[in-house]
DNA sequence: TTCCTTGCAAACGATTTGCATTGGA
DNA sequence: TCCAATGCAAATCGTTTGCAAGGAA
């Protein structure tokens, strides 16, 4: 997907809810749509080069959540991470590590996916829900920490 | 498991890691005992009948966390949410309702789990990650809150 | 003009910490 | 005795909000 393509998009959608596309929110859509996993709010402001106040960054964010066009996700410890909805990115899962703290997405084959979604609906079932999403996190440790740490360097805490 | 037992097997826990089992951690890990999904600090507080500062019970369930007694969730917004840690409650998933906020637990058959397992190695490595912990997060409406909407009553936020 | 959006600074809520005091092995 | 644990109040951090100024339709 190119960054026209998810403008355009997401154009045609804030459109369709009388929301307007300006140039801040711009600016958080193409951030997001450069970044491979989801980012903290910090994160996206420093990606931006502090050109926009973080209170405006968060407004952006709070707009396009809202309308279905950001994702925010909490898993990781007290900072809130954002991403593109999954309509724009296709649906995926993440993988977090437990020493860097890094968040990778990984989407599954059809196959697979609809295995795990058989399983998601058993357990909804078991509790009484009924289901909307889901998400798989796994905690892990990604190879770069692996390796550095079996080189017996430091573990960077995050 | 009883409480007496939960307790037996804390203190010797923490006995081997020459970590005091005083009585506000006591009291932490019977509230923890008694509640049925993840609790926040507030809820816990509460709970204890506001006996123990805030701040102190935050110190209790870091000491708790860090000796793998306690387990920290924070995929529900800005709180983090508590319980045992699985070597005494048994594994198990959550399921979030996007409505009231409620998290409840469930564990899954044999069978089930390890089907889970399986996918879960499969993502894991795409990522080149190797796995240490899963959890399956759920989100959808609890049985309530779907009863109360299809009545037209208010839903609450949270 | 008329809303909606922005920037800035102040406010907030959850969590953490400094310090003096208390408590347990 | 003596270090670890506690209570209180103040600090911190991520995030939100009030208000006045800027911008687009």
């Amino acid at each position: 997907m190119t960054a026209q393509n998810i403008d355009e998009m997401v154009r045609r959608h804030l459109a369709d809810r009388d929301i307007r596309f300006t140039q801040g929110r711009k600016a958080v859509v193409r951030a997001l749509h450069l970044s491979s996993g989801p980012q903290s709010a910090a994160d996206l402001h420093a990606r931006m080069k502090a050109q926009v106040p973080l209170s405006s960054l968060y407004r952006s964010l709070v707009v396009l959540e809202g309308a279905g066009v950001v994702a925010a996700h909490h898993s990781q410890g007290p900072v809130a991470r954002f991403e593109l909805a999954e309509w724009l990115t296709g649906h995926h899962h993440h993988v977090l590590c437990m020493s860097c703290g890094r968040v990778d997405d990984v989407s599954l084959d059809r196959t697979t996916e609809s295995a795990l979604a058989g399983i998601v609906v058993i357990v909804a079932s078991k509790a009484g829900f009924s289901v909307s999403e889901h998400s798989l996190e796994i905690e892990g440790t990604c190879s770069v920490c692996r390796s550095e740490n079996s080189a017996g360097t430091v573990t960077q805490a995050f």
